[in-house]
DNA sequence: GCTTTGACCGTCCACATTGGACGGTCTTGA
DNA sequence: TCAAGACCGTCCAATGTGGACGGTCAAAGC
């Protein structure tokens, strides 16, 4: 018996096989699936999802079904593509990436123009304030459903703490920086 | 006269002007003097920061300095650099990118193995506190200093209000979740 | 009935970003 | 004197982003 390559799956491969073990989805259902379910969190470009179901196609780890309407086709995942999630989950998270260009301007604030870092900021919190309120509508919404996963709550949860914290340290910051 | 090419630099590009607004500095200096002020929030690689060095000496932004110990390449701004830089900032800070696998696990809980997602938030937990402990250890230090810049103490200060936010935000994970 | 709008669905490509392998140089201390 | 390790840059494969493009279908308005 020949050695069984595991094809050691990357975190978008994975995260895309585990919205596939509730039942078959195109790319596009998966892109808003994923934006519906962890959003701003784990971004899923179109591109990105494509390709990788091309890929996990050609391994075995899911089969395309029979093209739908406008040139749909959905993917259900293959016992191998089970047996490929549970190996990554198996191996946990790993680091995470984070980009912010708000940190970037503060950080640089000394070489910014006079006024600019404070408009920025100003922006930010308005911004960041509308987020917070949308979530907790989110969160008021669930809460009268039945049967919603708690995880899909906890996941909600993890951007109302931390759009309230983005508010509150705005509102903390020393006036030389901030108001 | 002809029409002034502006090249429209990106952010990577951007910070890279930001940071040099302070004197010269070589490609590996960058990559540290990143690392050590804005750390977790905006990451920059050395291949992006020599593919950019590169580029933008190209369009005359920066200027190479004369090669010194170790193949050293000191690289200083220019007028035309600070302008860039200006042009960039007037346009504001985009939006940040954020990819978190924990959340991802978090929202696919549902199919992971029983007790799996409970080991990795233990061990998160760990972590965000460390670093935690870090990030004050860190602000204890930088306020027995005097002249430190405002604008480092508040990007600090971002990273402990988060931190914070992560570790009581898992503390308080329903137990079906969480605990 | 006809048309227009807009949601749906996928392809493709240029560019940005990451991580690490690789190769070399200089300093320090065992 | 030599080994380890910090310093410095090049290069590449894999990954990720954003948007242009082209097509299909349903519903709403005329």
């Amino acid at each position: 018996m020949t050695a069984q390559q595991k094809p050691e799956i990357n975190a978008t491969a994975a995260s895309l096989l585990g919205f596939l073990h509730d039942g078959p989805l195109t790319g596009w259902d998966l892109v808003a699936q994923a934006e519906r379910t962890i959003g701003p969190f784990w971004s899923l470009t179109k591109s990105q999802v494509y390709r990788e179901l091309a890929l996990m196609a050609e391994h075995g780890l899911v089969t395309p079904g029979e093209t739908g309407r406008r040139d749909s086709r959905p993917y259900a995942i293959t016992d191998a593509g089970r047996a490929a999630f549970a190996a990554w989950a198996a191996r946990g998270p790993g680091e995470g990436t984070i980009r912010l260009p708000l940190l970037l301007f503060v950080t640089l604030g000394r070489h910014l123009e006079p006024g600019l870092l404070r408009t920025v900021l100003a922006e930010q919190r308005i911004q960041q304030a509308a987020l917070l309120r949308d979530y907790l509508g989110m969160r008021q919404m669930l809460d009268e459903l039945d049967g919603v996963d708690p995880h899909l709550l906890a996941t909600l949860d993890y951007g109302i703490t931390v759009a309230r914290a983005t508010v509150r340290w705005i509102d903390h910051l020393p006036p030389e920086v901030g108001a």
